[in-house]
DNA sequence: CGTTATATATATCGAAATGATATATATAAC
DNA sequence: GTTATATATATCATTTCGATATATATAACG
């Protein structure tokens, strides 16, 4: 599942402007799949070449005109087609979990530091999406909103009951350094 | 933290040639992070021309020759002043919950198949991180680890927990088609 | 004995995607 | 008056992925 293939599945949802879907990235998806202009735009471009899905520009009095795409029956098929597929692997990179892997090398404020900013922006998405869940959704989309809740529960909770496993390592370093 | 970072991050605990440090990504960080030879090669290409590693090639009998790389003192420095930047956000992209948030177009018996073969992934992936917990490890290792146990048992949990809210929806539309 | 798979080891390259920036215009805030 | 935010599209250098190529050696399988 390319962004390409993503666009696309968004336009199954309804007619939309790049600029939309880059806002549903951000406001829906955000929470397990990112995307750029830089690949949106392209992605656009490229369906539309390929028959997949249809444009037509929409004139705006005092904005720049808005190109409105809208999916094709052939993109539906293809659609359809890409989501029997087996799914890929999930893709993660975490700067975080990285820069524990060297606990050790932290001074402890530092690592403390670390970890509270950690603790609280999952507190941030957790209300992001207890907003999200304030508007009545599919249950589709309930169901992604919720595992995405206990996810980040479940993160909160690791960090709060395990933290003094490392900061007390760090403690220790701060300990021998001073010593 | 890019991936020449990282890979500087690992020459800390030890000289590795490129193809140690791939092992090392896919043994150790797989959960958090990944890397291919396509990034791991060129990073250290251009480490060692900025003087941040020292690379000497190692002559072996019946095999190729490995190249083994050295952290120098001047990348120990890079390293730390790295290591106490603030960390990016975490960058994640799953196909599976891209796929969910379809779940109304999917086949009910599709669906139940992506749900249980998700299930069985994590709880692979958690006995993967249990046999890491049998090795003796730096409590900042046990702390990662920790953390990532954590995150799969409260995804296995969830979906255990959670699938009949989509699968009942997969349920109704196969009925109204059937109907 | 032949074949297939796996492991060690480095390297390259097209394609995908990011992150930043540019270009316009309008409104709201301070 | 200026700064920030919002609407809207587009481009581009840099990063990274995923696949493939090149070599060699060992182990397994029948």
């Amino acid at each position: 599942m390319d962004i390409r293939t993503l666009c696309l599945g968004l336009l199954t949802m309804g007619d939309a402007s790049g600029y939309e879907i880059k806002k549903t990235f951000e406001e829906e998806l955000s929470h397990f799949y990112e995307a750029s202009y830089g690949s949106i735009y392209p992605a656009l471009t490229k369906l539309t070449e390929e028959g997949l899905v249809s444009c037509r520009a929409m004139a705006q009095e005092k904005r720049p005109d808005k190109k409105v795409y809208s999916i094709t029956p052939t993109g539906r098929m293809a659609f359809m087609d890409a989501l029997s597929k087996k799914p890929g692997r999930d893709r993660i990179r975490s700067d975080f979990l990285a820069i524990l892997m060297f606990a050790d090398l932290l001074p402890a404020r530092q690592l403390s530091r670390l970890i509270d900013d950690r603790i609280d922006h999952y507190r941030e998405r957790l209300e992001e999406l207890d907003d999200c869940h304030a508007g009545q959704e599919s249950p589709a989309h309930q169901f992604v909103t919720g595992y995405g809740r206990a996810v980040y529960q479940a993160a909160i909770d690791y960090l709060e009951d395990n933290r003094h496993v490392v900061e007390g390592q760090a403690l220790l370093s701060r300990a021998s350094a001073a010593g």
